[in-house]
RNA sequence: GGCGGCGUAGCCAAGUGGUAAGGCAGAGGUCUGCAAAACCUUUAUUCAUCGGUUCGAUUCCGAUCGCCGCCUCCA
């Protein structure tokens, strides 16, 4: 959760701080009532997008009216537009009474909470132009310094190869896939899965695959918490195939650690969320192995679970962990349950799991002994 | 027309000048009283197409085709 949420109509006086500053220094100036930022007075102008106007049609984009105004040159973009003694909104600035330009609220408000330089401005990159141009020659215009180190633009997603929009009708809201019964965990690492700067191609094929694999990750952390070095029942170790023999070359010590390392490395490779993924499939089906043949012992189990915290203190897709406890009632029938099979009244113990099935609580009989999870 | 991004198995996709991560789905197998979960094996001689550079290209260069985005006061 952001720690600001500041409202642009809260911080008028800001933004007529640096209009007015960029009046002094001659990077912006007056026309018709109106400032208009001076773009020509910004040689560095263009330099996040790279854009070029030689080649540009004006108006190219169908969205703009052009030579509307009297401006010096057709790039200079509005600081603050006159506006009549009665019109609202406006406030009353030095130069007129008027309102704020689109992009001069986010210099002001940006610059306020985070300082005139800071680290990382994000955003989606159909904001890299004019936005996030604009806010550059503002900003460092008035003051001369570096706005922000890192523009991380995000990419946007397609449906079936087509970019997502209202008008096209392929278009979802959060809450209409909660009501298909798509769970969020799902559709987060869905997102995760390409990284920021790629788009990606949303399909519902995808979003279920999405729902089977966080299902796995959750059972795998289940899996984890019951672990335990019992042998009964665990498969031989000489019946093993060459890749099993390999992973228990390692200790599991040595694979959460690869993991580990291996996940920051993609995730400081500009957030190669993708690759970040792989490093944690690589472990949880790893772990898998030792955990079927072997099983994990205390020390080992802790090691694997602080990993998986430390993976979903960034990705957060592993979710809540299935605790809280059963009631008395149910923790009684999964007792005699126990029972029956012990006794092998397979009939009896069939009989409680679909009873609980019904109030939606599986039982899974696992070498660790039975584990329950809420459907 | 200008600028930029992308095109990798059924689907979602990572990636590198030296011969293709990971996930989902499919098929076969192991384990299990059964189920579930899990694991194993298998699924691209090939990375849109055509040329070029190179000992070698999916990766570099050029062209072509296709898809996506931006192109100057709407926020």
């Amino acid at each position: 959760r952001p720690e600001v949420t500041p409202r642009a109509t809260h911080h008028i006086p800001e933004m007529i701080e640096i209009i007015q500053k960029l009046i002094d220094n001659g990077k912006a100036y007056e026309s018709d009532g109106s400032i208009y930022y001076r773009i020509t007075a910004f040689p560095e102008y263009g330099k996040l997008s790279r854009i070029k106007f030689e080649g540009n049609i004006a108006g190219g984009s169908e969205r703009i009216d052009t030579d509307k105004y009297d401006k010096e040159d057709a790039r200079d973009f509005a600081l603050w537009k006159l506006v009549g003694p009665d019109d609202q909104p406006g406030w009353d600035a030095p130069f007129a009474r008027g309102r704020p330009g689109w992009h001069i609220e986010c210099s002001a408000m940006s610059m306020k909470y985070l300082g005139e330089t800071f680290d990382i401005h994000a955003g989606g990159q159909d904001l890299q132009f004019p936005h996030h141009e604009n806010e550059i020659a503002q900003s460092e215009g008035a003051t001369g310094k570096l706005f922000a180190k890192y523009w991380i633009h995000s990419e946007f997603l397609k449906i079936d190869d087509v970019t997502m929009s209202k008008s096209k009708g392929n278009f979802f809201t959060f809450r209409d896939l909660r009501e298909q019964g798509y769970s969020p965990l799902a559709l987060r690492y869905l997102l995760l899965s390409v990284p920021t700067r790629k788009q990606l191609n949303f399909t519902f094929e995808g979003l279920q695959g999405a729902e089977s694999t966080v299902e796995r990750l959750r059972n795998f952390r289940s899996a984890v918490l019951l672990a335990s070095l019992n042998r009964e029942g665990r498969r031989a170790e000489g019946s093993l195939t060459e890749a099993e023999t390999d992973v228990l070359q390692l200790t599991p010590y040595v694979i959460v650690q690869n993991a580990l390392a291996t996940f920051e490395l993609a995730m400081d490779d500009d957030f190669n969320t993708a690759a970040a993924l792989a490093a944690v499939h690589n472990m949880v089906r790893d772990i898998n192995i030792v955990l079927s043949i072997k099983g994990l012992d205390a020390e080992d189990r802790d090691t694997v679970l602080y990993a998986i915290q430390k993976f979903d203190s960034v990705l957060g897709i592993f979710g809540e962990v299935d605790s809280g406890s059963l009631d008395a009632g149910v923790e009684a029938l999964v007792q005699e349950r126990e029972e029956a099979r012990r006794e092998r009244n397979f009939a009896r113990s069939d009989e409680i799991r679909d009873l609980l099935a019904g109030q939606g609580i599986i039982l899974e009989d696992t070498k660790d002994g039975v584990r329950w999870k809420r459907k």
